[in-house]
DNA sequence: ATTCTTACATACACGCTTGTATGTAACTGC
DNA sequence: GCAGTTACATACAAGCGTGTATGTAAGAAT
């Protein structure tokens, strides 16, 4: 085989970028070598080197492909105002939690930046986009928290930065000690039962009737 | 230099751990070589091999000096049963949240655990063993709750282990995200803060008053 | 005072990985 | 249909880390 079309050369950067995926999380990130992706590929490392310039470069290019798509659908959701604004970000935590359970590929990544990467020296960058990404979160959970309080959803009167970070870590926790052990407990419905135990704290009452309805007595 | 007596050589031991935990905090575990921590600690690798028999042997004696003294803490908490079991496990998670944010020793050994080593190959005991941690917290927070439950100090109807799962999250995601930026928030107030909001939502009214006293109207 | 053993230091051989350099055949523009 | 470029494969050199083997001087035992 040689040169391609341009479109089959995107295909076999696809196909480097699927088998990073999966060599990645086999082996962790320090542990493959280029030839173990290329070759669990079915390519060469001639192919590696062609598309991307080193291995933190694949890397990051892995990462993208599946970041991307989900931050821009954040951005989208975060566009929409709705009625009742903690509502709304229950809805986006959910999603998040649905989207690791259900869909391989989102888990897939998430397990390789959480558990089989270090991030120190090239993969630093990791840090800094998670950070990145947390940062985008609580800005959106923030804003709409505050109009929350200010519209008398929530009882609670600390800042709502705070809150956010909470229900934040609450999510990550539970998404990551999920990962850790995906058959420990139901990530969706028991992490759904944990973030409303969170907001009815906060004063929320806007969760179904009974739920926490022996609080009132 | 050349042979020590018995407490020179468990002190030189202890200076590779020192070491140990230095450079792979700095670097990485899988970035740093034997060597690295040799010289770091003044020392070849003829005493690294003497000591211990490979890095993750090494590794793990580096955790286990941090680790085991936690965790036999925690086992000498968990003995002590205590009128308000809630407040018991308050304690322990607030414990824990000071740990890491004031005790660096702890800070570094848990940022290594997270940030710096590859959950596979050698390292995969790492996992096993955050495994198991996690599952004695577990256990005794589920034991405490049910207890609370019984005992009409918490009003949820939910199984006691999913809310100390939710607890446990919560806590761990809290100290991650700090870790992740150590700047971002206080670790203690705010985490106080985000464990009360939840233990409210649980229903549990044993906090000073004032904390939720506006979800009451 | 020897002898054995400990606690390291030094030396060596081996494999693995990386980066680059070169080869090469197909596509593309003209 | 020819030249230049693309999309790889192959070949090569160099460094790095590991494990082990060997050296060695000082403590411990008798």
């Amino acid at each position: 085989m040689v040169r391609r079309t341009k479109e089959q050369a995107l295909a076999t950067r696809h196909q480097l970028l699927d088998a990073a995926e999966e060599v990645f999380h086999r082996q962790g990130v320090a542990r493959t070598s280029l030839d173990d992706i290329a070759r669990a590929a079915g390519l060469t490392r001639g192919a590696v080197y062609w598309h991307f310039a080193d291995k933190a470069d694949l890397f990051a290019a892995m990462m993208d492909r599946v970041c991307l798509p989900m931050e821009q659908a954040l951005r989208q959701a975060a566009r929409e105002p709705g009625a009742d604004p903690v509502a709304a970000v229950r809805g986006t935590l959910l999603d998040t939690l649905a989207a690791v359970a259900t869909d391989a590929r989102v888990r897939r990544a998430l397990e390789i930046a959480v558990f089989r990467v270090e991030l120190s020296g090239d993969m630093a960058v990791v840090r800094d986009r998670r950070i990145a990404v947390r940062a985008a979160f609580l800005a959106s959970y923030e804003e709409a928290l505050a109009r929350a309080q200010a519209a008398g959803l929530l009882h609670v009167r600390q800042p709502a930065r705070l809150l956010a970070l909470g229900l934040f870590s609450l999510v990550d926790g539970l998404a990551q000690n999920w990962l850790l052990q995906p058959d420990g407990f139901d990530l969706l419905r028991d992490g759904t039962q944990a973030v409303d135990h969170y907001l009815a704290g906060l004063g929320y009452r806007g969760l179904r009737a009974g739920c926490t309805r022996a609080a009132n007595d």
